[in-house]
DNA sequence: CGGTAACCTGGGAT
DNA sequence: AATCCCAGGTTAC
């Protein structure tokens, strides 16, 4: 009995040559060589979707770029590339499939098209100037509807990590999948089911470079088997319910805290307002929502409900105008508690879309796209102070009640 | 509760 | 070359 072992652990041997001298252009199917594929227009404009700011900009770690506006991955069985067409629009290419009728529907549902990019950003942008003006720049950073528990073990593996190397290690993950073609040099792998992952041990995930996510890794799929109707059942079950349920559910897996929480929330389980915190989102707010909240211990309510954010804000407003805040507040450390306070915050100001709004202010401050911004927005550089580091964590704590 | 120190690892900066 | 810092954090005191 074999099992599908990786034969990459994540050496810095074998991580070197990422790149292969690729072939790219047209997609090489391999599977299904009788499926009459062609590239097939979607109904989706660049402004709805643009590849380069979906799929690279930190929300899965599975697709690979596969051609210049390509890129390629797979949904449940399926295995799809996407590209932009001259005029921006979006067309796919379905190179492995066990049924062509499925495979648009699973695509279109896992791209979320049902939601209007363009309308959410329309009354971000009248609600904030700032967010106005990125949106410009950055059109079409898009939130995917990812598989739940794909997503969760991606973000297992992304808890104080950088992207190469999760991307090594979900890459050592998915190879446990079943194989379904390669493209522009990637071989690409259905998402092993949590019985195949639970295959692998803790120690061969620690052997391979895991470090201390292997027991997060192990722990969660093994407790997820453990649910009554399954694990993956239990993680789609989770869309039904309120965010704040959701956190809580997802924070009882070994290695999910309230940071991975959110990014499975927003990015599987439908919760459009899950919030990420982290040092971006603390620095996304101004000056003056940031003194509010600190200033206001008594905004700990609940999520708060959806009216009201105006004069929220310009009460704060009146208080900096009267210099009643310090210039310390600031650049004040965002402390454990106040991650609750900023995602509330959040949601105060961009309502019940707000993790959409916050996922373009993140592809904002990624060095890859803040070069490309106008000057202006390049600006708050961080100078790297060595005696004291800003750490920015949650804890787990009450999440959010 | 709120603050802190470990926790794995590889790559880049000093 | 040796060391330090950092990476979209979580956990255990």
């Amino acid at each position: 009995m074999k099992r599908p072992r990786p034969s990459t652990p994540l050496s810095p041997a074998s991580a070197k040559q990422k790149r292969p001298p690729p072939p790219q252009t047209p997609p090489i199917s391999s599977k299904n060589p009788k499926a009459h594929q062609k590239w097939v227009p979607l109904n989706l404009s660049q402004s709805e979707l643009s590849l380069p700011l979906t799929f690279p900009t930190g929300q899965t770690f599975r697709w690979k770029q596969t051609g210049p506006l390509q890129y390629s991955g797979t949904i449940g069985p399926h295995l799809v590339s996407l590209k932009h067409l001259q005029n921006g629009d979006v067309s796919y290419f379905i190179h492995s499939t066990p049924s062509e009728s499925t495979a648009k529907l699973a695509l279109l549902d896992f791209l979320n098209v049902g939601i209007s990019l363009a309308k959410l950003w329309q009354v971000f942008s009248e609600n904030d100037p700032r967010f106005a003006e990125l949106a410009k720049h950055l059109k079409g950073a898009r939130v995917l509807r990812q598989d739940p528990v794909e997503c969760l073990v991606q973000f297992l593996c992304s808890s104080n990590n950088n992207i190469g190397r999760i991307t090594k290690m979900v890459d050592f993950v998915s190879s446990l999948g079943t194989y379904l073609g390669s493209v522009g040099g990637f071989e690409f792998h259905e998402f092993p089911s949590l019985e195949r992952l639970s295959v692998v041990s803790e120690e061969e995930l620690r052997q391979a470079g895991f470090g201390y996510r292997a027991k997060y890794i192990s722990g969660t799929v093994d407790l997820l088997r453990s649910k009554p109707d399954g694990g993956a059942q239990w993680l789609l079950s989770l869309r039904k319910l309120d965010l704040p349920e959701v956190i809580v559910a997802l924070c009882t897996l070994p290695g999910v805290g309230p940071k991975v929480a959110a990014c499975i929330a927003l990015f599987s389980l439908d919760q459009h307002h899950a919030i990420p915190v982290d040092t971006h989102v603390w620095q996304d707010l101004n000056e003056v929502e940031q003194a509010y909240i600190k200033n206001q211990p008594r905004f700990r309510s609940g999520f708060p409900p959806f009216q009201n954010h105006f004069a929220f804000f310009n009460l704060a407003v009146d208080k900096i105008a009267t210099r009643y805040l310090l210039p310390e507040l600031g650049g004040a450390r965002l402390t454990p508690k106040l991650c609750n306070h900023v995602a509330e915050a959040f949601v105060s100001k961009y309502g019940e879309y707000a993790g959409w709004a916050q996922t373009l202010l993140f592809i904002a401050e990624l060095p890859s796209q803040k070069a490309l911004l106008p000057s202006h927005f390049q600006g708050i550089q961080e100078k790297r102070n060595s005696k004291r580091k800003d750490r920015n964590k949650c804890t787990s704590d009450d999440s959010y009640n």
